[in-house]
DNA sequence: ATACTTATGGATAATGATTATCAATAGAAT
DNA sequence: ATTCTATTGATAATCATTATCCATAAGTAT
């Protein structure tokens, strides 16, 4: 069915990981969410389907993908994680901190910025991630 | 001594906050750490002079000046919250997800993009922040 | 299909950072 | 010095995330 989901599951037998039928439903729920929910979240979500699905389950499938790197951690206003199970990790957020909804905007690419730090401080750039914070238009209205 | 401590200590007290030497003392450490520590390594610092100090109150001057826009929070690699203290947040940070070293550095800014995003969504923006992950060249040799 | 190996799921306890609570204390202003 | 009340310090509570451990099911070979 989604591109997407078939590149994970093959990555995943790639790796010797198993394809278990809860695996499988958080993939799809993931690459099919375009809200970056949490682990909570996914969870509610799933335990529709799922009612004996344990929350241990979603941190344990969502720490696999995210050391993959497969999977983002969006660190938002406060409290819980939430993921972004887009590729590439282009794309740059724009987040209300009142309500905490994230949009995914474009930006032009810092890749030249990540050539230069690494040339002047001997890193090695894995990744950037570029924020932006704000109120969003229903937020203002209510105050 | 230091202007921007003074600059604080004004602000608070125009608030109606009060200058305890505890309070002092942590923005006079926040001020001139270029580190950018957490919570526990400021009261960690603190406790030299302040035996009885406990780490609640790191946290609740910390939140306070969150709120008042002098202090950010850097949602580092994991765990804990890394603070900084400059003013204005225009620098961008290189972190080394393998020791959470975290170092300021220069980007050209985003100013333009803010408004253009505020235009097509309505958004106020606040901030933004931007962040490359990476592995510094200390970290780089143990591998 | 059957058997075998071992990763995974589920339940739950543990961890650890942050926040809430509350009585005692100490700024600040008169 | 007195009064008012924000702040401190100690500690309990909260909450997300991680660790533990055993039963089970995925994958594979027979």
């Amino acid at each position: 069915m989604n591109n997407r989901v078939e590149a994970l599951v093959e990555k995943l037998r790639a790796q010797e990981y198993r394809i278990t039928p809860q695996r499988l439903a958080l993939l799809e729920l993931l690459v099919n969410s375009r809200d970056h929910p949490s682990a909570r979240q996914l969870y509610d979500r799933l335990k529709a389907r799922f009612p004996t699905m344990s929350l241990a389950t979603v941190y344990k499938t969502l720490n696999l993908l995210k050391d993959m790197g497969e999977v983002r951690e969006i660190g938002l206003s406060d409290r819980d994680k939430h993921y972004d199970a887009f590729k590439p990790f282009s794309h740059a957020h724009l987040i209300c901190t009142q309500c905490g909804s994230i949009i995914d905007v474009d930006t032009p690419t810092l890749q030249n910025q990540e050539q230069a730090l690494a040339q002047r401080f001997g890193y090695r750039i894995t990744g950037h991630r570029v924020d932006f914070f704000g109120i969003c238009p229903q937020c203002q209205a209510k105050m």
